[in-house]
DNA sequence: ACCTGAACACCGTTCAAGT
DNA sequence: ACCTGAACACCGTTCAAGT
């Protein structure tokens, strides 16, 4: 069974199907947890993949392309699509879910925080997701405004407030883990608290459909 | 009256006086809205103060730290002393008040947001405007914890808020000047009622001392 | 005390050329 | 279609040396 087949390989069979996008930013998100953001070069990056840096730029135009997909790849994870067909669906703990998802995401690698900054709407997939959202909290009493400004918030929130312990974290000065916890549940509440304020029923039962 | 007393002076009577923290620091951010935080280079900013960039490391041990001293520059500009004075005193727009700033401190320059998200505890200036805002806070009746988290949260979410208005704006993708006004106030409006809803009175008169 | 000259070890990006 | 070689125009930082 051919096993001349094997003789083009790399030591590594990963390394033989070409290079795409993808790969790129995978190989990318794991030098960035081992150099951090301002570490992370274009030329490290290549050396890492077992290629020279100008043929990166056959698969990205710039390095800010690169970081945007990386951002895109970063929100991909907290990714939430909503579950609209259960019963007693509570709104307050889904967005609480997916605030934290989002957090957790950032905290979750080395300047996470500092590549989902860069937060722009690439990708349809988010799209989509922010629209189904959107829709979802009009169905329970929001105004359009309404639901657009209460998710940019909470995401605005959630970015906030992991840059800023991570910036705490890579000078030393970390907090402890139960009082950053503790402080975000804060705020968090806040917010959820100031939207419970603007509509009555803190359960939800969806309509059947 | 010593003409030649003006002989060694420059074209310029400012750059005289020997280069210190504070004129180097308000180079940089001068520089900073021109080339945004990607282009401020050290070697371009020792060129605008007429110096060589080796020179710089005399007054700062490396650039983050130049970095940290404009992000201090910036907070100092919306500081905010808390005038416990007046009579009718407001909480909700003292605090809605002080939020304001921070994102419009940030706003009013080139990344300045990216700049301001280095926050750090630098400056006796800061903490004890800082510790002046919470024992206010505690006052009117909110624990030390609470106090300090909705000082964090109200931060964060200034600071996120910048970021990523800023992110757009640069993308070219701006939103109306109306809906980055509306969305930001609707979420600060979130905070400050799910706060209101934590002790009674909205309006408060200081106990005279 | 404050600044320079000169160097070191890097960058991102382009582009003709290879396969 | 995908990658390389080689170059261009930069970086931040160090350090002996100047005044």
């Amino acid at each position: 069974m051919g096993e001349d087949e094997n003789v083009r390989q790399g030591s590594n069979v990963a390394e033989q199907a070409p290079l795409n996008r993808e790969r790129i930013v995978e190989a990318a998100l794991a030098l960035l947890d081992e150099t951090g953001l301002d570490g992370l070069s274009t030329r490290r990056l290549a050396a890492d993949l077992g290629i020279k840096s100008a043929s990166l730029y056959w698969h990205f135009s710039n390095k800010d392309e690169l970081l945007d997909a990386m951002c895109s790849a970063l929100f991909d994870e907290c990714l939430d699509i909503i579950d609209t067909g259960r019963q007693n669906f509570n709104w307050r703990k889904w967005l609480a879910g997916g605030t934290r998802g989002i957090r957790r995401t950032a905290l979750s690698r080395r300047d996470g925080a500092r590549v989902m900054a860069r937060v722009r709407p690439v990708g349809e997939a988010s799209a989509r997701r922010i629209e189904a959202n959107t829709a979802f909290l009009q169905s329970i009493g929001l105004t359009y405004e309404e639901s657009t400004y209460a998710l940019l918030a909470l995401r605005r929130y959630a970015v906030g407030s992991a840059l800023q312990e991570q910036v705490y974290a890579a000078v030393g000065q970390a907090a402890t883990q139960d009082e950053s916890e503790a402080s975000f549940e804060y705020g968090l509440s806040l917010i959820l608290d100031g939207l419970a304020s603007r509509f009555s029923p803190l359960e939800f039962t969806p309509p059947e459909k």
